[in-house]
Formats: C-alpha cells, structure tokens, sequence
DNA sequence: CAAAACACGGGCAATTTGCCCGATGTTGGC
DNA sequence: GCCAACATCGGGCAAATTGCCCGTGTTTTG
C-alpha cells in the first residue's frame, strides 16, 4: 500500500534535461525513475525491460524518434502510460504525438509543478495538454484553419521531418527500414497532401510550421 | 581564500533545464549559482545586479535571444566569462556565439562532465568548443561553402534568389526572358557550384546564407 | 464484423536532372 | 585591334526521379 510509488523510465537525449528530470523527480515522494534512454531504440528495450508505469519522452532525438517509440511501445502494451515533454510549441507536434499514441503533451517551458501534475494525470490514463498547446489548438480551432499538416499520418509527418533536414531518400529508408520506394512514394504523397509542387516549396511550409526549427538551419542573426 | 567558488548567472528559458543545472552545480563545491534568468533582457539585468564570474547562457530563447543579451553584457564588461549552452549542433551557432563575445560553445547533449570541464576553462578565460561542434566546422572548413557563394555569377545568383522563393522554372524564364531549359541548366550549375545535391538543401544552405529574408518565409512565430 | 484508414512497395509513363556541348556577347589586358 | 576569359544562352541525351495508380497485409474504427 506504501509502495504504489510511479515507477518511471525517462526518455530524452540531453544529458542535462535527464539531471533535470531526476533532481525534480527525486523531491517527489511517489515517483521514482528506474531507467533512462538516450534515444527510441534504447527506450523500447528498456520499456520491455523494464516495464514502467509511465514513459517521459522526448521526441526529436537523433535516429529513430521519439514518435516511432511511442508506437512502437503501445503496440506491445496497448495501455502504456506515455507523456510526451517537448521543446515544440507548435500544436501540430501535439497533435502528432497523441495520434501516436501519447496519453499527454506538456512543453519544456512549463513549469516544474505543471510537469507534476502532468505525470499524476497520465498516471490516472487521463489526457493532458500543456496549456499553451492548448491554447494554440483552441484558436486554429476557432480560425478554422485546420492546418493541412494534421491530415498527413504519423509516418508522413515522421518522413517529413527527415525530408526537411535534408536527409536523402536511401538514408531515411535505412533508418526506418523500409524501402527507398516506400519513401519515394511518401515523399510523394506528403507533396500532395500538402498542395505543394516542389521540395522548396515543402521547406518553406515546413519552416513556416515549424516543423524543423529556423535556428537549426540558419546562421543565427540577431540586430 | 577559501572563498573562490565561482558564482554563476544562469540563463534558459526552460525551468527542466534550469532544475538540471543547479541539481549538477550543486555538487560541485567550486561552483555557485547566484542568479538565474529565463530570458536575454533579465540576464543582462541581472547580470548588472550580481556581477557574476560567469554567464551560461542558452541562445534560443523566446524574446530578445542570447546572442543580444551577450552583446550587451560584453559591451558593458569586456572580459566578462560567458559559455553558450545550446541544442543546437549548427556550427554556424557557435560561430556566432564566439563572435558575439562568448569565450566557450557546448551543446546540450554532451555529458555533464564536459559542461564542468567547460566551465572551469571558460573562468581561465579559455575557449571552449564541444568536439561535435570542432569537427563539423573543421568540416565547413574543408568543404568551404563560404565562398561558393561567391563562385555564384550575377546571374546565377538571381536566379538562386528565385529559385529559394519557390518560383517555378517557367516562371523565372517568363521573368527572365530566357528559355526553361537555360533556368534549368542555371539550377543545376547553382547546385553543382554549392555543392548540394537536392532542393532542400539548397533552401537550407540559401537561408544559412542570407540569400533569402528568413522572415519574409516563415510567417509567424509563437509566443 | 465490415468498412475505412494506414503502411508498404511494385509498375510505368512523364518529367526532371546531370552533364556535355557549341554559339554568342562582352569585358579587359597587351 | 586582338586574343583570352568568362558569362549567358540553349540543344541533346542518358539516367534518375516524380507523379500517379494499383494491390496487399494490418490496424483502427464505427
């Protein structure tokens, strides 16, 4: 009865952000992290390994992504707790995240206490949205501008990300063992579902989506 | 003479890094954090109020960005010791953190011991480049893209101008007054000459380079 | 359980790309 | 005045890619 503690696994690539997450969670007397991940991969074996009672993830790691893991893991427990803790203000990453089977969706720059009650929620198997997500999905809502970027399914958006940064077609298939024409044919079908003709076309769209981040392109100028 | 922990301003914009931070300076008995800031402007005036030994500062930060804030600071104290702690592998980032005044580069994913490392050098008043940084602008170095652009005729350039802003090959000739196939054989020169080899690169290395106004592309930006 | 949606990939025509070539200016030094 | 160097302009053609359709398994959903 004491011992009902929420067993944790911890999913992010940055060294700092984990100490972060420990040193938070260590203050909290029901929580307890019992492993760490660096990347999708390691955070599936040690989902199986370890069998936690909820998953923090972060989702733009380097390799197979945090979308691909979430999939990946709920597909082997239907039920796993997953809560998805991203740098990404941008709804469509939210939207994304709980397609992919994310019970919740918090940003990184809320607050400590926001996370708490995120992890309690998800823990309960209800949904959470950091508020600033929601609030910027109420207004798309309301604008009715229903991004065309949420029509795509979570594999096109996964491509897609690849695409943008730049990463060739062979590449993309290895890293998601499929095959060079399964990409070809995505890459394809993410163009038409997006109304665009060229792959400069896309990278604007997707810049203005923020689907990949303007800094990580771009030499950074500030006046 | 005991006295010498280094007292240090810390500045990102989010709480789970901050946490992190302090949890790793904590056990470091030379090290004290003496102020923290979420954003550019408080860093700078915070750092008037503490007169830290030394900033760490994120450079992707909502609202007036680092890169200013270390501007500024520099301005005001030119030896102040300020280490850029950053996501982002782009060199150009580094490139532009040293030039701004910072004394030290590291991105978020390198292991806390190199931050600590990176810190004590930084207070020496050494520079500092996390080795994933070092090599891809030995990298850069070796590829020189800099000056491709400037291996760029008059004309090329134009037509890279339109190109980047998604125009179609009829569209530039219409414009141009030139054949289709002459804007044809101009954009695959242009890639040649730049040393890309698909359209999403050549976005990405034209809005690196300023050739096109990155605001002009990216719509609006979240709060 | 049936229907819809999705992931995957083959096939094939229609473009586009990559690369080479030659025909014209036009600029600049000798 | 002449040659060289270079930029501009485009044709040609094989190789690669794209656009589009299709069929097959597998989930999701109503």
């Amino acid at each position: 009865m004491m011992d009902e503690r929420i067993r944790i696994l911890l999913v992010d690539d940055h060294a700092i952000v984990r100490e972060g997450y420990r040193s938070l969670l260590e203050k909290q007397p029901g929580m307890e992290v019992v492993a760490e991940a660096v990347d999708g991969n390691e955070a599936y074996s040690l989902f199986k390994e370890c069998d936690p009672d909820l998953v923090i993830m972060d989702i733009s790691m380097p390799g197979q992504g945090g979308l691909a893991a979430i999939r990946h893991i709920k597909q082997r427990r239907p039920d796993a707790k997953i809560l998805v803790f991203s740098m990404h203000q941008h709804p469509s990453f939210a939207v994304q995240a709980i397609r992919a089977g994310a019970l919740g969706y918090v940003t990184k720059s809320s607050e400590p206490d926001v996370l708490i009650r995120a992890i309690h929620d998800v823990y309960k198997g209800r949904h959470v949205l950091s508020s600033d997500i929601a609030q910027a999905l109420a207004m798309e809502k309301l604008a009715g501008d229903k991004l065309a970027l949420e029509e795509l399914t979570v594999r096109e958006f996964e491509i897609l990300r690849m695409l943008v940064e730049a990463k060739s077609t062979e590449a993309i298939a290895a890293t998601l063992n499929i095959s060079p024409k399964t990409v070809s044919n995505c890459h394809y079908l993410i163009k038409r579902k997006l109304g665009v003709n060229s792959d400069i076309e896309l990278t604007h769209l997707a810049i203005r989506m923020n689907v990949v981040n303007l800094l990580e392109l771009s030499g950074v100028r500030e006046p």
